[in-house]
DNA sequence: GGATATCATAGCACGCTACTAGGGTATTGT
DNA sequence: ACAATACCCTAGTAGCGTGCTATGATATCC
């Protein structure tokens, strides 16, 4: 009897990765610093103590994400691509981890169809913990951190 | 310039693997049969679906948690330690999955200390992200499901 | 034209997951 | 007694994702 077949997941999909953690802080750092002039990573990467070299690949995903602009050369560096209070939680993540989704027929976006979708009942339970998770994340600004962090 | 020492968190914290969608089902399959006599691990294994000798390692982490209990021998199986009603998703969950934590620093239990603490704004995020998992599955009993399942 | 900065690709050690394999032990029904 | 049933225990392993490092190319400003 092989029922090896029958997986469902392959992996894991509802998780807090150091990508995720650290891009969040990158884009916290962009924030904090918003104005005219595009800011170099090195200078992100020293405030953080991250990675220089690890925070490029990062934030390449970021601009994927069309989350930051970046601009060349000498005196280049990124800027938000958006004012702080246009951009959320919930999209750093996205970009950083993909779409919310704690099961993978559950997911926040193009859900996978499932087989036993009609009489899973354990499936309604996840689905309630993603929109626990998105009201979270999708409720709170950059800009909302921003006025958290100055109080410290 | 050496920060790989700096590495922060060192796998993934917040995640439903198969083990916690398995247990789930495994526990909702005993919610459902529940009774006087033990039900065999073959006909749970049966009706969800899943490898027999595969369940037998899951349910051993129930029964670690004093989630189920077993009876040997013949005509043997597992019982629910308590009544479906006593028994949340949250009890399974943390049974198969270990504690809520999107990040090691903001586990409910033994929450990991870090030296950013003080100032870290991303912190207070993630830990909003862990309540609100966290106010989900405590409020959901195996009784609950059953009840939802029934109406199917 | 060189210093500064972004962009692109490849590769790798490690740890975890999702199992499978193969046995052992306890209890029951006949 | 004894076989059948069921729980119990330990190893091992393929595959995958993470968290980097390494190397170099390309664009732009001064």
């Amino acid at each position: 009897m092989k029922i090896s077949s029958l997986v469902i997941e392959g992996g894991v999909f509802l998780r807090l990765s150091s990508r995720g953690h650290y891009g969040l802080k990158a884009m916290l750092d962009l924030a904090q610093n918003f104005g005219e002039k595009p800011i170099p990573l090195r200078s992100v990467a020293v405030r953080q103590n991250l990675s220089e070299h690890y925070l490029e690949q990062l934030i390449a995903m970021l601009k994927k994400a069309a989350l930051v602009k970046s601009v060349r050369g000498s005196q280049g560096g990124y800027i938000l691509a958006r004012e702080p209070s246009q951009l959320t939680v919930g999209d750093v993540f996205r970009a950083m981890e993909g779409p919310v989704a704690p099961l993978l027929c559950v997911s926040e976006e193009n859900p996978v169809g499932c087989d036993e979708a009609d009489y899973c009942i354990s499936r309604s339970v996840w689905a309630r913990v993603r929109d626990g998770i998105v009201d979270v994340i999708d409720s709170i600004t950059l800009e909302d951190l921003c006025r958290e962090a100055k109080k410290l």
